[in-house]
DNA sequence: TACATATGATCAT
DNA sequence: TGATCCTATGTAA
């Protein structure tokens, strides 16, 4: 699930439920007992959003959250929602709310230094009220590295994932393998407008779906079906949706990715 | 019961 | 580049 999108609709969701509560804080697993400890009974003042990062500031410390692979955050009432899985590492209440974590590979208490710290590594947010794209752009024509491996540089601009990387270069028409430093103005500008534009969507969905209804006859209105979603992540040897050639796949940065051999140049 | 897999990132070599 | 960490889920044995 953890790509930016995810991370600014917990933040959001978590505002709503907690946010300017006392809250109750305990570990159910364990493995968090003395970070609960500082937090319960105190006062949650807000919950941010950095790309993948999560804050919860508190009146005197700050929680941060990366949920790295696998971790999940559960918003659950308590009155009839299911009761901390064996591995919830983190559960936070109030007013018969309940937010459970597990699975993250970072849940530690800093300070709000340390968290203007983690942001000040990190690139420009698409998510961000006011971003700044000059610092993406500036970033990409610093680096002469395929620029697909370059979006999932955090420093560079946070909150691209595996999916979203294949799927935004897709739908600008740009081959993965590119140099960043070769990309024209134009094609940057429409990079990261695409991101804002993808980023926001999968936000207000709760899911990452980037396919155009209407390219694969479905209407606006009503969601698509999970196989429909997206263009090329995960769909190595499937007939592109725009042109029918056979989707390639191929390990880049460390990881795999997918990519069109004739709608992306 | 075991294993493979996952939208991530770090650390050792 | 490979090993490693974290959890949940689906499939294979």
């Amino acid at each position: 699930m953890p790509e930016g999108h995810t991370l600014h609709r917990q933040a959001r969701l978590q505002q709503r439920a907690l946010g300017g509560r006392v809250v109750r804080a305990w570990s159910p697993q364990g493995r968090f007992a003395d970070g609960a400890a500082v937090l319960d009974g105190h006062r949650l003042e807000r919950v941010t959003a950095h790309g993948k990062h999560l804050f919860h500031t508190f009146e005197h410390v700050v929680l941060h959250v990366h949920l790295g692979l696998v971790g999940v955050f559960r918003l659950v009432t308590e009155a009839d929602g299911p009761p901390p899985t064996a591995g919830t590492r983190l559960s936070l209440a109030a007013d018969g709310v309940r937010v459970d974590l597990a699975g993250a590979t970072t849940v530690e208490l800093t300070t709000r230094e340390g968290m203007r710290a983690v942001r000040a590594r990190l690139g420009p947010d698409p998510l961000a009220r006011r971003p700044d794209p000059s610092r993406f752009a500036a970033a990409l024509a610093r680096r002469r590295a395929p620029i697909g491996q370059v979006l999932l540089d955090q420093a560079v601009v946070a909150g691209i994932g595996n999916v979203y990387r294949a799927e935004l270069l897709f739908l600008r028409g740009i081959h993965p393998d590119r140099p960043a430093d070769r990309l024209t103005p134009a094609e940057v500008e429409g990079l990261w407008q695409e991101t804002v534009t993808q980023l926001r969507h999968g936000l207000r969905l709760g899911r990452i779906v980037t396919v155009d209804p209407a390219e694969v006859g479905r209407s606006r209105r009503g969601a698509l079906p999970d196989d429909l979603r997206l263009y090329v992540y995960k769909r190595e040897g499937q007939p592109c949706r725009r042109c029918g050639t056979p989707i390639d796949s191929w390990l880049l940065g460390g990881r795999l990715t997918w990519a069109c051999p004739r709608c992306q140049r």
